[in-house]
DNA sequence: CGAGAAATACTCAGTCCGAGAACAACGGAG
DNA sequence: CTCCGTTGTTCTCGGACTGAGTATTTCTCG
């Protein structure tokens, strides 16, 4: 039933292929690099140096380059381009793609679709200006119940192009893969404590955990951190027993997961 | 501190724009359209009549309108085009996006990526062909643990392009997706009954559930399901009393969730 | 040194879950 | 028409998990 494909067909079709007779729609990759200083949820915002929308500030990216890479190349590309990382830093960056965003109208020169990626770092050195950015700086991040909601945009700048929402999209993507992924190890050094590890659920949650049920649950799903045997070298900056260290298990998924304290959303 | 984009010298970059500069690839929607036909999960496929590949199974898809349309539009238009569905009965179709593909070798002709889309729908009439499809047809998907973990493919064809990679994908988002949303009722007429929508998570799970906690786990989470109050003519076709007929709520996520039984997925 | 704070462990009651049983209603075979 | 197997629906029960609170111990800070 299942034809072969016509290989002597294709070969002469390929040769007369002209690649300009299809549709021009230019490709990019938009960067969501979300990091946590001084225990803060901090993206990733360049100050664009060229028009469209010269002065304002937007995600890191850039044009893919066509024939020569993949998606995930070139947001691994930009990404290692616009924080001035060694690739043995960014090798400890969680990189997925988010999504794409391809309304026609969101760039006023022509057609262009953006495919959106999240990143989540442990804490990075202050980026450097590269390309078509003035600037490079790392911005907080309003919590859930803070500033997005409104108004104003999470960061409280007004974004270029569609990436007010490409921001909000990944924000609910970090939110809800620290439930059901370990990724939230990502966000600290190799080795780190359960006190630490529970503030990177409190910053991106925006919430409060109860502490004693944290560790808990932490530690009785398996694979998600594993003990060092070492114990912190000091105590909390207010007083309290040193912690104990852990690292990162080999779990990809948490099971059972996270849930974020009752937020009544069944309906909406 | 936020400079404003600079209106003036915008507008002077814009009339010199030249679209041809920038990198030429050509962009494309493919489709996984996956609903139940007498109770077994099928994707729709159709039979390339061009190069490449022609004579391949591929999943319906087609090239962005560039300037014309955003990507959903087009996921949608193509949906339309290929299953010849009237406005009215596409609009009890569930669409998302899936995810994009950009490997540059993956289409022998140029630098094509893909936006992948995903969609669920209630049994549908009988495709026809259009465009560049010499056949459209419904395909039987295996389950989880039927075809798609050896060497075969989900459905025992060998797909064009990377489309077996992009199906395989869509499945275990729809499986995921059934854990958390109440999207299962999108594969079934808009009234239905409890047993029924059972079939659908067991035959997309591939694996049976006990009926008895299945039914007490669907009427607990709100907004799932509600009562029509109505009863259905006849009892299964293999004896038993008549069910309930229910019709969709409004939640659009289910809390809690129904989680697949035990999948000692920890670690991988 | 004393006070307050925090890491960890423990307790307890409410809830959820899987497995199974009970029961009634129904279709089909004979 | 009758009997039997099947199935929709409801209940029950024991274990697991959860959230809230408490206890204990060990720190830092002033």
């Amino acid at each position: 039933m299942d034809a072969q494909p016509d290989r002597t067909d294709e070969a002469a079709f390929l040769a007369a292929y002209d690649p300009r007779a299809f549709p021009a729609i230019a490709l990019t990759v938009d960067i969501v690099v979300l990091t946590l200083r001084e225990g803060r949820l901090n993206v990733l915002l360049v100050e664009r140096a060229a028009p469209p929308f010269r002065g304002c500030w937007a995600l890191p990216g850039g044009f893919v380059k066509a024939g020569e890479e993949g998606l995930d190349e070139a947001a691994a590309r930009e990404l290692a381009e616009e924080t001035g990382l060694s690739s043995g830093a960014l090798r400890r960056v969680h990189l997925e793609q988010l999504g794409s965003y391809g309304a026609p109208e969101r760039d006023p020169r022509m057609h262009v679709v953006s495919v959106a990626y999240l990143a989540f770092a442990p804490d990075l050195p202050d980026p450097r200006a590269g390309g078509d950015a003035a600037r490079a700086v790392w911005t907080p991040v309003a919590g859930p119940h803070g500033g997005g909601t409104g108004d104003r945009d999470a960061t409280g700048r007004e974004l270029a192009f569609d990436h007010a929402r490409i921001l909000a999209d990944a924000l609910d993507r970090a939110r809800a893969k620290l439930e059901y992924t370990p990724l939230a190890t990502t966000f600290l050094a190799p080795e780190f404590t359960i006190p630490e590890l529970r503030t990177v659920y409190e910053e991106i949650w925006g919430e409060k955990l109860h502490p004693g049920n944290f560790h808990r649950k932490v530690l009785s799903v398996p694979g998600f951190v594993e003990s060092t045997g070492e114990t912190a070298e000091r105590g909390g900056s207010r007083g309290g027993p040193r912690a104990r260290i852990y690292r990162a298990g080999d779990a990809r998924l948490l099971h059972p997961a996270l849930l974020r304290p009752d937020r009544e959303e069944g309906v909406r």
